[in-house]
DNA sequence: TTACGAACTTATCATTTGTCAAGTTGATTC
DNA sequence: GAATCAACTTGACAAATGATAAGTTCGTAA
């Protein structure tokens, strides 16, 4: 995990990872399990070392995948988080998976304590920010298909690892459409 | 322009606000003025004082508006600044324009000097990510004329100071379609 | 093994959006 | 004021995608 940060942020000076280490709860969780329920505030950062999970949202009835992550990866709620407002996002594990838990407010505390861990969140808020952005162009620039492909050839641990239906409602498109548009490309 | 950063990021102490403004140096742009160019690395973080900007890709010979700024507004592009590669994007004043420019090699400096700037820069990085991934659960959720009356409702300085053909684009529509989808509301 | 249910696919039809072409409006320039 | 140009609108048709329903496949539990 911290070879995972310092690929990210930088050196992480031995000093600093060992208070920001001293924080750190290990968890595990089950395939299927909600590590984050609707309605409720986000209070931790996940530091997952093992599994995959994926973000959802409920719109009228229906899920939909907003994120996929697969480990190692670190993320939270953040609009929840930063707030304390109920997460209008749910969070749960497609295989078993185990974490290394941060309390946000300790992670406030730790940002006051060093720069090198400020430091961290301000890389990772940037590096998330751009991959954001990436994928909202995806949807300015390629239609249904093109996105499908897309996917497949910048993050295909998606496809390797997640059901189709949430890949379908991840790319804005019913999973009918997304059967289609495969079965289309085949005969190409 | 100190305000606008400490609303976003918190109290910035007056050696630290000093330290930053130090390297900053005014620059004017006129309306239709291109400040970023394609394939030119993007090196500056502007801080809009005045004026309205616009972010464009270009897509099969087509401008596709991906950000609209407006003043008080800090910005950049990221994924250019971070490694130094060309931008694919492009930076045109839609007004008469006022910035605070820095370079971001002294932006760099002044992040190991001061965790008050470093924090500032993570608030920013955190905010935008919200702000983007805000944008996509659009694409994800809402159907065009949803994403219009989105635009209208939660960022309506939009329609006040851009050109439709614009806000299409940004919609991820054509200029056509968004006239209709205008139309048919009248109707209601 | 059988039965069941969920994921995925296929088919049909309706709706939305894009494309292309032409018309209108309004601001700017000469 | 006439000419010009770009923004915006409108119309007709084509293409992409959604909605609904039904069929297939496959893993799991009785």
């Amino acid at each position: 995990m911290r070879k995972y940060i310092e690929n990210i942020a930088g050196i992480l000076p031995d000093v600093d990872w060992k208070l920001y280490q001293q924080h750190l709860k290990v968890v595990k969780a089950i395939k299927g399990e909600t590590i984050l329920h609707f309605d409720k505030p986000c209070k931790t950062i996940w530091h997952m070392t093992k599994g995959a999970v994926r973000k959802v949202e409920m719109d009228n009835g229906i899920n939909k995948t907003t994120h996929f992550y697969v480990a190692p990866k670190i993320f939270t709620v953040l609009h929840s988080a930063l707030t304390g407002e109920p997460s209008d996002l749910a969070i749960i594990c497609e295989e078993n998976c185990e974490f290394l838990t941060l309390d946000i407010e300790q992670l406030e505390y730790l940002y006051r304590q060093s720069i090198y861990i400020e430091r961290v969140g301000r890389r990772m808020a940037e590096e998330e920010f751009i991959e954001e952005f990436s994928m909202r162009r995806m949807f300015l620039k390629l239609d249904a298909l093109q996105r499908y492909e897309f996917i497949e050839k910048k993050h295909p641990e998606i496809l390797m690892r997640f059901q189709l239906k949430d890949v379908a409602t991840f790319l804005g498109v019913t999973p009918e459409t997304l059967s289609r548009l495969r079965k289309s490309r085949l005969l190409k």
